[in-house]
DNA sequence: AACTTGACGAGGG
DNA sequence: CCCCTCGCCAAGT
């Protein structure tokens, strides 16, 4: 059941990325956190890596600290922060935005009860 | 097959 | 609040 047939592993990342509103945004660690077994923060990030920015909404990812953190890439840190920012997410002068207000749960994956790991493949 | 690298994160100092 | 360490696991060398 849990095989990497139809969906592979980068590709069940990119599902629940396609899915973030704009104007809110998703950590690293949550989507590992809610994708389960085998997935962690950083294999997150380095799928994230390899996304097709023209069908995934990669700036909507961001770190557990609110801030972005394409900063070791070819591209300007500036430009996720800025492509956030034109959703309407406010960040402070550090760089950094309010996860209590933007941070999105995906449907059925309530803010409180964070103990159903495969509640929508 | 072994070693290194990350768009990470929690914990300790 | 900043800095460092360690755990994590797919991919690239």
């Amino acid at each position: 059941m849990n095989q990497v047939d139809d969906k592979t592993y980068r590709e069940r990342v990119y599902e629940i990325v396609r899915r973030i509103p704009s104007g809110r945004v998703m950590t690293y660690g949550l989507i590992a956190e809610i994708l389960g077994e085998g997935y962690t923060p950083r294999t997150v990030g380095y799928v994230m890596h390899g996304a097709d920015t023209e069908n995934v909404p990669w700036q909507r990812v961001i770190n557990s600290q609110g801030a972005c953190s394409t900063g070791r890439m070819t591209m300007p840190v500036n430009l996720q922060q800025n492509m956030l920012e034109s959703e309407g997410v406010v960040f402070s002068d550090k760089g950094k935005c309010d996860l209590g207000e933007y941070l999105w749960y995906p449907d059925g994956f309530a803010k409180d009860e964070q103990e159903s790991p495969t509640l929508f493949v």
